[in-house]
DNA sequence: ACCGAGGTATCGG
DNA sequence: CCGATACCTCGGT
């Protein structure tokens, strides 16, 4: 059943402050939900799409600028979606999976 | 590079 | 209740 938790309502709200063509990291999320050190916490409240296509998970990537997962998995056609949609955004990542251009990271 | 801890939610025992 | 699992990150060794 699509159960929407309280925390997972942070999260939304949080990603709804995040405009198109700008990404954010599971850190920088946590952190602004008053839970520093919860990025697992928000990757858990993400790994579904409860509120998909109105949650744009696809513009949460790692603190380090990595790509991070999509749709349950680290990789594979899935995370290769992932990153077609951030870089029909225009945010674009490198081969190695990292993002090229790190000043688009609140 | 490898290991462990840390915050949240679900599942099995 | 306890341990394991999961789109993570940091610090120590």
């Amino acid at each position: 059943m699509n159960r929407v938790t309280p925390f997972q309502e942070k999260v939304y709200g949080a990603l709804a402050g995040v405009p198109r063509g700008r990404v954010i990291s599971y850190r920088g999320l946590a952190r602004r939900l008053g839970c520093p050190g919860g990025a697992r916490a928000v990757g858990r409240a993400l790994r579904e799409n409860p509120l998909a296509p109105h949650l744009p998970c696809h513009r949460v990537i790692g603190s380090d600028g990595r790509i991070g997962g999509f749709r349950g998995a680290v990789a594979g056609p899935e995370i290769a979606r992932k990153r077609e949609l951030l870089a029909a955004e225009g945010v674009k990542f490198d081969e190695n999976g990292r993002l090229r251009e790190p000043s688009r990271m609140l």
